[in-house]
DNA sequence: CTCTTGTCGAACACCGGTGTACGAGTTAGT
DNA sequence: ACTAACTCGTACACCGGTGTTCGACAAGAG
């Protein structure tokens, strides 16, 4: 066995751990690979095996422990790589202006990533610690409080509930809308209206009364 | 092997198949034994093992297997035991005058049995397909919309978007919910409140605007 | 009291997934 | 072109859960 355990880094800037012996443009294409293929075939079932995993990547079931000692970091790195590339997607959104409008936009640009990956999540709490997954969550997360605050502060927001409440509501109705959609009730392309025109009213300001 | 796999039905009268031998005494407190211990393993790890099962059932692991064919059988009568003991429990809310305090009400009580069992779901999930699933839940689930169309009649709640939205929407904010106090955000007494604030303005019609 | 029904534990075969070891073959850096 | 890095398949040990069988024993129904 020649391949050393490190972790890879996804796309952008590869930190390589001190005395790194440079890794081979060979290795980093099927790191690739297997990277890929895992969140494609978690995303179509949580417990998906090695094997699979595998399989999809063109790969040897022995190449996969060559760069990830254990099911687990696998799944775990494969996660990190679709949190961070959905991240990055997130960084062309708009989130000026006002805020309702702003989160109509972030809600709609959000949908799909959580939509594709829902069960590479579900997948992820299968073996890692919540602690973890909360971790890896926390950057996106960040951008949503960051814009519910201002909208709060604005006067656009209800005051009322804390924002992690509305943060959690928002993502948990995105939830529902993929569990609607596999459910058959509802249709992909109506999702993302449902969501802003079910999130707003619930994030609004009592409206005197 | 002497028990004959026949399927126990709740509480409220046990519906038999055409000539059955009668079931000894003995035999329904195991299986009761059996149900309550799956409701509450099941509950606290959606993969608990039947062995563990059986144990906190205070019976053999064999006996299991005497009165249930196969492990997903067993999680089949579990949920629908849970299911069907809060169907009965729901029946004691006053539904009747204001739809939106009906609401609040059935929410209030909606809220613990979801909380309870929604770990019991998860592995329900696992095993029975989703159809099985969605005729298990066809019961409560049609009370809600109920109220909920009732609810649109009397221009209480909003009309531009399906029923099964609505009520879809009202089912994942309570698992969000659920999901908040695990993470530590949220006491289990605020839940309700915050659920029904929540929920209510998101229910309502779009006022002016 | 007796006989049927149920319960129990131990033991077993089976299955599928995980992680490791080996050895031969291939690829890419220099 | 040479060497180290990498890949592949097969094979293996291991583990834990499932479902079955057996034989002895307890308990309820008549």
């Amino acid at each position: 066995m020649a391949t050393t355990h490190e972790k890879p880094r996804s796309s952008t800037a590869s930190t390589r751990s001190p005395a790194a012996p440079a890794r081979r443009a060979d290795a980093q294409r099927s790191i690739a690979a297997i990277l890929d293929a895992a969140i494609e075939s978690l995303s179509r079932n949580p417990d998906a095996s090695v094997s699979e995993i595998a399989k999809t990547a063109g790969v040897g079931r022995v190449t996969v422990y060559g760069h990830f000692p254990n099911r687990a970091d696998l799944v775990e790195a494969a996660l990190t790589q679709a949190i961070d590339d959905g991240h990055a997607a997130l960084d062309a959104v708009d989130l000026t202006g006002d805020p309702r409008e702003a989160l109509a936009r972030l809600i709609d640009s959000s949908w799909q990533l959580v939509n594709q990956s829902r069960s590479l999540l579900i997948a992820a709490q299968d073996v890692l610690p919540p602690s973890k997954i909360r971790d890896l969550h926390a950057g996106p997360v960040k951008r949503v409080e960051r814009l519910v605050e201002r909208g709060r502060t604005e006067g656009a927001f209800r005051t009322d509930l804390p924002t992690s409440w509305l943060v959690s509501v928002m993502h948990s109705v995105m939830h529902s809308a993929a569990d609607e959609i596999t459910a058959g009730r509802l249709t992909p392309d109506k999702a993302a209206d449902y969501i802003t025109a079910t999130v707003l009213p619930a994030f609004s300001p009592s409206e005197k009364r």
